[in-house]
DNA sequence: CTTATTAAAGTACTAATTACTTATATTAGA
DNA sequence: TCTAATATAAGTAATTAGTACTTTAATAAG
């Protein structure tokens, strides 16, 4: 094997996509964390890492997670998306990004962790066209003036096309995104965001996302007949609420 | 972001997966070489190569192909298909391999290159349980004893699950083949070992060896049917052959 | 007990797939 | 040149899967 001297051995990085899902808007969440230093200092990006000498790529992503969202979390899957090497994706330094993707149970508080401002989960949405958009709500009370006793949402809005987001992260997003469509109809790991079990509307809340359409536009019964072989039926909801309630599925694992 | 010193920093291999086509036996082929060095040398194995300072992975994964087959060839295309970290697959050191596959329109003759002693197609073929097997025919002639004047055919086989391959490259293969597998029906890019165009047979023949079926037990006028929207027309084959001249297709490539 | 709500279950229609048959374009040989 | 053999295109009917829509069932609230 040639073995040249190697005179830049670049940074292997690891960068971890992580979702989850708010169950109360009932929509999908991605971890992004203010970067502290440069390059991309201030700049909202995916959490990254260092991978260490004795851990592999897998490892360090689900040190992120833990690093992120503590310890608490027990139950959640990775899996690696892509790798990204282009020689200029960081300014100024040779940088390999392992790229992977963490799908959460649920949506714990965050800690910023090393290297970060801030941490926060973003709201993510697709449209029609394949695009999407990553938006943070902050909620801001004011204090006596016209919008007294009012609230209002400040949106910080990422949008792909424009460079809001560090390194080539919309790049690695949009990669994520088109992955997680095409597995949609044959390994939907994504639903693990729902936790071990789920409703078929809960299902079909997180497939509309990423269609860019309203959850009403996907029929619950052609949705249960089309992607039955997928789902293996667990029980029904014990969640007391109005009307029928809806039995629980969990993901019938394909292996690989 | 952490920066811990990085103690050992690993190398960073990438391997090629190089498949081509053998029209005069009609069967896939795989490229591989057999290592010259420590460790697994003497071993069978997918061709690698450290990755360079100004290079990304693709331009080296590119670069292995023009060092085992020349600069002929201007036609081929590649693709990522994933990074291996595990951190005990290379034996007594750490390596990362980028793992990329290479689609060659034609089957040109091989050189060994730096650190092998030797290289070869081999045949491909999978069977119907996912399982699949590499054969290489090595075609000797005898001088005067009872064969004289015939040929016989020494086969080498590198079995799945048997560690005759290096590392834990029968593991990558698994994982091409698969990946494969799962594109057969939205982007079948392994058709491009058959060239720029290609008849629906040849086409057939190439699904059939990754489902380890016999190429008739495909019909043609289904496949057709099922597959059109991924083909182009571009013509009639001018093959002078019995029967009715098959239409060529091209692939309507479809974008990521 | 009734109504509103939510989701499961069913139904009729349409599109896609499959197994099979027929038609067509070519070469080889009488 | 005619016929047989061959290879592939093209067509057909039956089945299966997918879609749009309707009905039934289970629950909470009043």
């Amino acid at each position: 094997m040639d073995n040249p001297a190697i005179l830049e051995q670049p940074y292997i990085t690891i960068t971890n996509i992580i979702w989850s899902f708010d169950r109360e808007t009932n929509q999908l969440q991605v971890l992004l964390v203010k970067r502290a230093s440069n390059p991309y200092a201030d700049y909202w990006a995916l959490p990254e890492t260092f991978m260490r000498a004795q851990e592999s790529a897998d490892e360090a992503a689900l040190r992120l997670v833990k690093e992120k969202i503590g310890l608490t979390l027990s139950n959640y899957h990775t899996e690696q998306l892509a790798t990204f090497t282009h020689n200029d994706r960081a300014p100024g330094e040779r940088a390999l990004s392992l790229a992977y993707m963490t799908f959460l149970p649920e949506m714990p508080p965050l800690k910023a962790g090393y290297g970060a401002l801030d941490a926060h989960w973003f709201t993510f949405s697709a449209t029609e066209a394949g695009q999407f958009s990553l938006t943070y709500r902050q909620l801001h009370f004011l204090t006596a003036t016209s919008h007294s006793q009012h609230s209002y949402y400040k949106h910080f809005e990422i949008a792909r096309g424009r460079d809001y987001l560090a390194f080539d992260h919309d790049w690695i997003l949009k990669v994520a995104c088109q992955r997680i469509k095409n597995k949609l109809n044959y390994q939907p790991n994504i639903l693990l965001v729902l936790g071990h079990d789920f409703t078929l509307k809960e299902a079909r809340t997180v497939y509309a996302a990423f269609f860019g359409i309203p959850v009403k536009a996907i029929d619950n019964s052609n949705f249960k007949k089309t992607h039955q072989h997928l789902f293996k039926e667990v029980g029904t909801t014990t969640r007391r609420q109005i009307g029928r309630p809806a039995k629980l599925y969990k993901l019938a694992q394909i292996e690989e």
